[in-house]
DNA sequence: TTGATATCATTTGCATACGAATGAATTTGA
DNA sequence: TCAAATTCATTCGTATGCAAATGATATCAA
């Protein structure tokens, strides 16, 4: 058979035809969401290996009161990127184990004011270098000069 | 007055003081932890608006039975990211909005299989252009560049 | 001043996420 | 072969994480 003839509705079916790989093939493993989600997991493992009786929105909320001092629970909670929902079960279980303590706000008296206690302080600052060495793991696939791109990177995602 | 003496005392002093800042500066707000918290709330946040009758690890589970066919449940979980009470979970909620079925292994009787239903078939074959959207969204603040050199450092984190 | 808005906190409901314990079924190895 | 170890799934308990509704208080504006 020599040369035959090639109609449109071939032209079409063909390019459906490469357009289906494209349009079926989604790699999940390969999306920014997914890898974000599982870089997260070996973070919090990574913690929990570290520091195992605290979570790290316990240990933000209290390495944040340590920095700033006392603070409404809100404000606290938008310092450390938490609703008011979230942030209320984590100050409730840092209180109910000692490391804050909680008082009326004196003039708005809509406010929970948010303090470290002494065991809390303790506690911070026994801890901040083991999360030094917990982020330093984090990262360590990486290498010195990747890892400074990586955050550079990955704060202007955040 | 002129110079004076400099005793061991005062050089140590001096070496603490120094040191200080270093040992208490910790910025939270710095740590990779933190920040890949951050980021994926984002993305979250992102695929919500745009996927809004399914979560992003729903919609894992779908487009990877999609990507593999039928697979046990312990299987799907570990292909993405899930251990076993977590995905038992996410399974019962699709099975219960009729986007997966689940049957038993003929020969090993311990397994559970999942399948994805019609509807569901239908459902991640019209989302998945729009989680390209969501991928593509979150990936905005970086440019072409940046976004690949980050993906392949995320990917390593991961 | 007072009525509308906004803010702070709480509660409820739902959805991951994971450790630990348990039970059923399968595989391994002595 | 058969006891030990492993695998698959389930359940329980605890901890984020967020939307939505609610109540109390504060602020703003007409």
């Amino acid at each position: 058979m020599g040369r035959t003839a090639v109609s449109a509705e071939d032209v079409k079916l063909k390019l459906v035809e490469a357009e289906e790989p494209d349009e079926h093939d989604y790699r999940l493993q390969e999306q920014v969401g997914f890898i974000l989600r599982k870089a997260h997991q070996r973070h919090v493992s990574i913690f929990a290996a570290h520091i195992a009786d605290l979570t790290p929105p316990q240990f933000a909320a209290l390495a944040k009161l340590h920095d700033v001092g006392e603070t409404s629970q809100n404000q606290l909670g938008s310092l450390i990127a938490m609703d008011a929902a979230t942030v209320k079960g984590v100050i409730d279980r840092l209180k109910a184990r000692g490391l804050v303590e909680l008082s009326k706000h004196e003039v708005d008296k809509r406010r929970l004011l948010v303090n470290l206690t002494a065991e809390g302080r303790n506690a911070v600052e026994r801890l901040i270098p083991i999360a030094r060495d917990i982020t330093q793991e984090t990262l360590a696939p990486l290498s010195a000069r990747e890892a400074a791109i990586f955050m550079r990177l990955l704060a202007k995602l955040a």
